[in-house]
DNA sequence: CTGTTAGCGCTTTCAC
DNA sequence: GTGAAAGCGCTAACAG
């Protein structure tokens, strides 16, 4: 069943389905004839084909977006839960394809379907950007890199490290530390929320923080963290990757006889359930994506109708919840 | 750059330049052609339409993974990067989208683009299904449901309940209750899940489990989690939904100054870092989902070329991890 | 081994 | 308000 059966059966030309169904602008039908081509439409349950229009009309309709090869989850998933509705209600498809890694061929995918806009999480070589200028798909960053384009993310995770320093500053701590998970895919969430750790000390004039990588799968856990909490440059507070980080933190603490805040202050980020519900409950750091979801949304439609990108308004969608598990220090 | 604009450049017709181009089986290419070919491609920086081979020839490469609306994370996440991997290995690319909501319109992906076959991991309606099959688009399901398709997975959710169980009336316990999230997302698998502890508690000849529906967001936990614990039919054992689950249940039970696995056993599912991190140490049910992704492709494969579903090979993907969380019950 | 021809299903001028 | 003609870029069938 092909736009043609539709026109044999309603009785006139494929243009004028097409018109119909594709509702043209400036162009006005009788309702009679409209009547009967979708009536045909509907009879012989058709369907146009994708390729067809992409083909003659040059655009899909498609937004593809990169996701790095890590396991997609919480904050992040819910914002492309969020995405997905926001630019289906815009007229647009979403759908994802995972890296799978580093040097991974994306050209199997520019191979099998051509976006209009490729929205890239995950890092894009030059090779893969100049494939898709060559096809003429537009492409928006949004955290991952890609030589030549600016991130359109508004959330900053410089800004959350910020948010978690200030909570301890605030309370009067004096030497901080980083603790970050060891594995490769964090790092470039890591790497940001440190340096606003980091830039937060320097503003109050304190030691930079201290670093530690966890690898959490050893037992060195407790050693690590108690070098940390020893010695001349003893830490007093603990801003954690994350509240997963910081929740394994504070049960390593148990195990050493050691309690939050008295002992050591722990701020986590993603304001989890678990964190919540946890004896001392844990001081976190939460970001709405939903915002970002609409924000991300708008730059798309203006790279698909060739606009330039709008400027990324700051919003305070970054808050600190101070629970218990932060407090002053000792000393 | 077309192929048309290649064949001029090389000196051959478009017909060659998709003979190389494709590396047509029972075609030979003389070798200097061949070269010639190649050498106009890469000078042109051509890449060849998807739209337009697709059209032609009714196929896209494309398995399209449908994704229910819920955060994807943990072993579905890693199962997903797996079935990337293999698919693409295979000489497919594979995409996700995800639903929305119920009553979502699905009908706008099926509008943008035409998969060789969709894998459905939610629930897919009759008019999709109508819709897929018109157009000759194969489905394969795995988890989630469509009417009339039969799910491929190996890894059984029952079979997963059954494991928890097993845990814990191998140590003896004989009254079991078993804790599930409120939210309706979980309830897939937790149903199977809760069917496969109910199946081993008959077989064991012990009392159903009892359920618990835990709004984790709410402060009724201590009070649910104390019901269960107290009166005649109190239990010993519990099998929570998952790690996460399990933990914030022994966060509570530290509330209420109870310790596991002296006043309840507890277990898990999916062999969290934390758990197995925590105080005392989770025991739990891990199911790999490695194999699981290389079946599923081979099912694509097989609906790809028209033949039909293989045989489910039993597998003993799921293994029980049993930690310090279950013990002995105490009377 | 290579080329000619035809047409996948649709949309876009342009003419009426 | 409607239709005829052309062609998007590719590949399948058939000749040579």
């Amino acid at each position: 069943m092909t736009s043609a059966d539709v026109a044999r059966v309603a009785g006139v030309s494929r243009t004028t389905v097409s018109f119909v169904l594709n509702d043209t602008k400036n162009q006005s039908i009788a309702p009679a004839t409209r009547r009967a081509v979708f009536d045909a439409a509907e009879e012989l349950g058709y369907t146009p084909s994708p390729e067809a229009r992409a083909l003659r009309s040059g655009r899909s309709g498609i937004v593809l977006g990169i996701l790095p090869d890590w396991p997609i989850g919480g904050a992040f998933g819910m914002f492309l839960s969020n995405l997905t509705h926001e630019l289906s209600s815009k007229g647009m498809t979403f759908l994802t394809h995972q890296i799978q890694d580093a040097d991974a061929d994306l050209a199997s995918v520019w191979g099998a379907l051509t976006p209009d806009i490729v929205l890239a999480m995950g890092d894009l070589t030059s090779s893969d950007v100049s494939a898709l200028r060559a096809r003429g798909v537009g492409i928006v960053r949004w955290l991952g890199s890609v030589e030549g384009y600016p991130d359109s993310a508004v959330i900053s995770q410089h800004e959350v490290g910020v948010t978690q320093a200030r909570i301890l500053l605030d309370q009067g701590h004096k030497r901080l530390a980083y603790v970050q998970p060891a594995e490769s895919y964090y790092q470039w969430f890591s790497d940001r929320r440190l340096a606003g750790v980091a830039a937060e000390c320097a503003a109050a004039r304190v030691p930079r923080p201290r670093v530690m990588v966890g690898d959490f799968k050893a037992d060195s856990l407790e050693e690590s963290l108690s070098a940390l909490l020893h010695g001349p440059s003893a830490v007093t507070g603990i801003c954690a990757y994350n509240d997963e980080v910081a929740l394994l933190l504070l049960t390593t603490m148990r195990r050493l006889n050691l309690v939050a805040p008295t002992d050591v202050s722990v701020v986590g980020v993603d304001n989890s359930e678990l964190g919540a519900a946890w004896e001392p409950a844990l001081s976190t750091v939460e970001f709405a994506l939903t915002d970002e979801a609409e924000h991300v949304a708008n730059q798309i439609r203006r790279v698909a109708s060739g606009r330039p990108l709008g400027r990324s308004k700051k919003t305070d969608a970054i808050i600190a919840i101070v629970r218990d598990s932060t407090g002053a220090p000792r000393n």
